[in-house]
RNA sequence: GUGAGCUUGGCGGAAUGGUAGACGCAGGAGACUUAAAAUCUCCAGUCCGUAAGGGCGUGCGGGUUCAAGUCCCGCAGUUCGCACCA
């Protein structure tokens, strides 16, 4: 025996044990040579089709255990929709591109792609080794050409569809690594690599108009009613629909040499019944009017680069001071004769409407705030109800209600509402304003300027402009031959790739060098999976047939980018042809994270876990016994070291109890924290189901009809069994997956006793039938000791894992005898034992009899008898 | 600031308005053993009581009900998300 101590002081001890490591890998062998989990691109027409998906891991390295949780939980969904008669797609894949992989071929000098392929190698071996039920000839990698030029082609598509624009935007740049970085790859100003102050860059980039479903996409969360409703409110909240108007104000008098369409400047507003409130313009840092002044105008430019330089953090925003500067100019007021200044303000965002307000301090803190600051006027419009006006006024909070509307000119009177609609109205009829609504929204910028992503397939040729690939180039594939010596983006240094000719001309033109934000390639994997190698992005009859996912099963941190960019891509490929549905993902569950205590040794390093006894007296260090400080449960992470690989859980106690851990205590869409004692425990358990059943097989003859003489012992162990049928199949339905397991658990317990009664009449009947069930009900947890069990107890039968899910005999749910609980004044005072549905009268004659409760009633007059059947029988006295 | 959620033993948690604490972890006692491990049996919210039994108990304060962890109103704490969105 070549077994570690750990497993020798599980394993060797008794006679009958369940050796993972022989068994497992042997039924991962059966399953996968009898390709029990394979199904056609197009669904089988005789079976119900049910496509249950986790979100596809990045290829990291090593898997970690929320992987092992969140693919646990899709394959006990997997295995039981299997095992309920439906067809299951159940794929896997990669999310292969993106950045840690050329930060590795920086610092180690690998290349990307291998890098990427060896990680890929080495996660799924742990994948397969856990036992998941996957279709693994389906396996996609979006790094590889097979996917990103389908993805290609997609896009080159979209831009035909006119959902495709190239336009500038604003980027963060990191001028060392000459390099876009995403806003959480700033802090605190800084690059997050360099160090170097970020900087704001203009640059050309191409955007997928996600704007132009944004309708679509906010009303048909209402359809989506397995999501969590947090997720559709976050994605609402995201989306941002609200109601206004445009208006525009007219510079009073524009100065000599501006720009004839600059003369105006338009606002978005919510509360154009508030417009006689107003008393500044403000425009944002980044308005192209802002942007002229500071060519003449020192003091705002100067103010223009300090905004820029101030971070987008949220401390920032949240301590940044309202301030702005006076550009001098001013604007005609729409309904009054009089006009106002306008000002540079850095709490007036670019993106947001058109990139300027009108101030209404009276109305608005923030433009409360910016009006005391520079001491500008503040006129109250809006009367709370109640309040009079005469000696109503606005002090340090404005007021943002509704009410009636005053200092308001032909508004005076009006309510709220009814000034909102006039004020519109009256802006139409001018023609200087519009009612509109407004997104928060914004297009989708997908450039990035990296090597390790998918290549946009454009061409830029100086006559022709950009010009798409042409299909037959297609894909057009990322070089190998690249450096990472230099910053910036190795595609844009190779010294040939880029150079091309013109499809269109002919002339020597330029591909274009910027990647794919890996966003994209994660948007319509889902559909790629249907039909992993065909020739074009999708086969209809595979998509339409697969899709929707029905349960799609991933962490909340992609609640909102990940979720809404899918849900844009499936209408996109839909208007293209490519599939014929709107909502990818009907069901959505969000699992929550897997956490462990942290540790510290004295001089302030964490530990890892395996680095640390726990003793009686507290925690040591393994190696030299000094004491250490036990900290927080944390969500795992590398940085805290209080994670646990899942590849050394396998090794030490096998697939199953890993499998079987992650699923026990905790419900699946809260955090769970791992623990030592709780993954022995559960090894612990695999053990002892595997002992009782084994028991039976090797002991309990079999018999093949239920015997007519049953004795009560056995009757009792039938009606548990087929109990926990039922709760098991519930709890499962409603993805309670530690419920079930405790349920199986009871039923461990019944089986194990029933030996004790073991010659009992129909004993030998029922002891078979409770293991039998055991290992169908087992088997989505732990699919290798339920196949192992099962093939003890019924030699030569089919794998468990085709077989269907066993059915409760509904004559066997009720207990033959109900305990009820008897009350008085709802207090519990005694319980009585009836047959089930007994007579209310005999029940209540026997509850009033019961010893305590009678003692307890004596001298009392009973004025109502409550009686719930089945369960209680409640008095209610006076006096 | 704003939205959503959560709050039950030492711990994770269970509970169609009907015996609160299922199931598990940790703990205690015992059996087996030369001993340990493993296994098995029993105990276990808390207070009073030898016991029978009783008091108090699901964050806090009210309410509805024969009966509230569960429904309603208010408050506190806590977690997460978004955040100058005009």
């Amino acid at each position: 025996m070549t077994q570690s101590a750990s497993k020798s002081d599980l394993q060797a001890s008794s006679a009958i044990s369940y050796n993972f490591e022989t068994v497992e890998p042997h039924w991962q062998q059966v399953w996968n040579s009898g390709d029990v989990f394979s199904v056609p691109d197009t669904p089988p027409a005789d079976k119900p089709k049910y496509y249950v998906l986790e979100m596809f891991p990045y290829p990291s390295g090593q898997l970690h255990m929320g992987h092992v949780r969140n693919y646990a939980l899709g394959d006990v969904v997997a295995r039981y929709k299997r095992a309920r008669g439906y067809a299951v797609l159940h794929p896997m894949g990669w999310d292969a591109f993106g950045l840690p992989a050329e930060n590795a071929a920086r610092e180690r000098g690998v290349h990307p792609q291998e890098w990427t392929l060896k990680n890929i190698a080495t996660m799924r071996t742990t994948l397969q080794r856990l036992g998941f039920s996957l279709n693994w000839d389906r396996e996609i990698a979006t790094c590889l050409p097979e996917y990103y030029g389908k993805q290609q082609k997609l896009f080159l598509d979209f831009m035909k569809a006119g959902l495709v624009d190239r336009r500038e935007s604003w980027v963060n740049w990191d001028p060392i690594d000459q390099t876009v970085l995403a806003n959480e790859q700033v802090v605190d100003g800084k690059g997050w690599r360099s160090g170097a102050p970020v900087e704001k860059k203009q640059l050309s980039q191409w955007f997928l108009k996600i704007t132009d479903f944004a309708d679509d996409l906010l009303s048909e969360l209402q359809t989506l009613d397995r999501w969590p409703e947090r997720v559709r409110t976050m994605q609402e909240r995201w989306i941002g629909r609200s109601e206004g108007a445009r208006v525009t104000f007219a510079l009073h008098a524009p100065p000599a040499g501006l720009d004839t369409n600059l003369n105006a400047v338009e606002v978005f507003t919510t509360r154009p019944d508030t417009l006689f409130g107003m008393s500044f313009l403000a425009i944002a840092p980044d308005h192209p009017l802002a942007t002229w002044v500071a060519q003449s105008n020192t003091d705002a430019a100067a103010f223009i680069a300090e905004c820029h330089s101030l971070g987008t953090s949220a401390e920032a925003v949240e301590t940044a001071e309202k301030r702005g500067i006076d550009t001098g100019l001013r604007v005609k007021h729409p309904f009054l004769d009089k006009d106002f200044p306008v000002w540079i303000a850095n709490f007036v965002l670019t993106d947001y409407g058109t990139g300027a307000l009108f101030g209404c301090p009276s109305g608005d803190q923030r433009d409360l705030d910016f009006a005391h600051k520079y001491n500008l006027p503040v006129v109250p419009v809006v009367l709370p109800a109640g309040k009079d006006q005469a000696d109503f006024s606005i002090a340090a909070h404005a007021f943002t209600g509704d009410g009636t509307m005053i200092n308001s000119g032909f508004l005076d009177g009006l309510s709220t509402q009814d000034a909102r609609r006039e004020a519109i109205a009256r802006l139409e009829g001018m023609g200087v304003g519009k009612g509109v609504v407004n997104w928060r929204l914004r297009d989708w910028g997908i450039s990035r300027q990296r090597y390790w992503g998918c290549p946009i397939p454009v061409i830029h040729c100086e006559s022709c402009g950009a010009v798409p690939v042409p299909d037959a180039q297609l894909p057009v594939r990322l070089p190998e031959d690249v450096s990472f010596d230099k910053p910036g983006n190795p595609l844009d240094h190779h010294p040939t790739w880029k150079h091309v000719d013109c499809p269109h001309c002919g002339s020597p033109a330029t591909r274009e060098t910027d990647t794919f934000d890996t966003f994209v390639d994660s948007s319509w994997y889902f559909a790629r999976f249907t039909a992993p190698h065909a020739e074009a992005p999708t086969v209809r009859s595979a998509a339409d047939g697969w899709l929707a996912v029905d349960q799609y099963i991933g962490g909340i941190e992609h609640a909102i980018l990940h979720l809404l960019y899918a849900r844009f891509f499936t209408r996109a490929m839909k208007e293209t042809g490519h599939l014929n549905l709107s909502e990818p993902f009907a069901g959505l569950f969000t699992q929550g994270m897997v956490s462990h205590a942290s540790y510290k040794d004295a001089s302030g390093h964490w530990l890892y876990p395996e680095e640390v006894e726990i003793t009686g007296q507290g925690a040591v260090k393994r190696e030299t016994g000094e004491p250490v400080t036990v900290g927080r449960v944390e969500k795992m992470s590398k940085s805290k070291r209080n994670t646990v690989a899942p590849s050394a859980i396998i090794e030490r106690f096998g697939a199953d109890t890993a499998r079987w851990f992650v699923l026990s205590d905790s419900p699946p869409e809260r955090d769970m924290e791992w623990t030592e004692a709780g993954v022995a425990g559960a090894a612990r358990f695999a053990q002892r189901l595997f002992r009782i059943v084994s028991t039976v097989a090797q002991t309990v003859p079999v018999q093949a009809d239920i015997p007519a003489e049953i004795a009560a012992q056995a009757d009792d162990l039938r009606r548990v069994t087929h109990r926990t049928v039922a709760a098991v199949t519930e709890a499962l339905e409603g993805f309670v997956i530690n419920v079930a397991v405790a349920r199986i658990h009871e039923l461990t317990s019944a089986l194990a006793d029933a030996e004790k009664a073991a010659d009992m009449p129909g004993m030998v009947y029922a002891r078979r039938e409770a293991a039998r069930v055991l290992c169908f009900l087992s088997a989505p947890m732990m699919p290798h000791l339920a196949e192992e069990m099962f093939a003890q107890l019924e030699p030569g039968s089919p794998v468990v894992a085709t077989q269907p899910w066993p059915e409760a005999d509904p004559e066997l749910l009720t207990a033959k005898q109900v305990t009820i609980a008897v009350q008085i004044m709802g207090k519990l005072r005694g319980t009585i034992e009836a047959a089930p549905d007994e007579n209310k009268d005999d029940v209540i004659a026997r509850a009033e009899a019961e010893p305590n409760v009678a003692r307890l009633l004596e001298g009392k007059r009973i004025v109502k008898r409550v009686h719930v059947p089945n369960r209680i029988v409640n008095f209610v006295t006076a006096g």
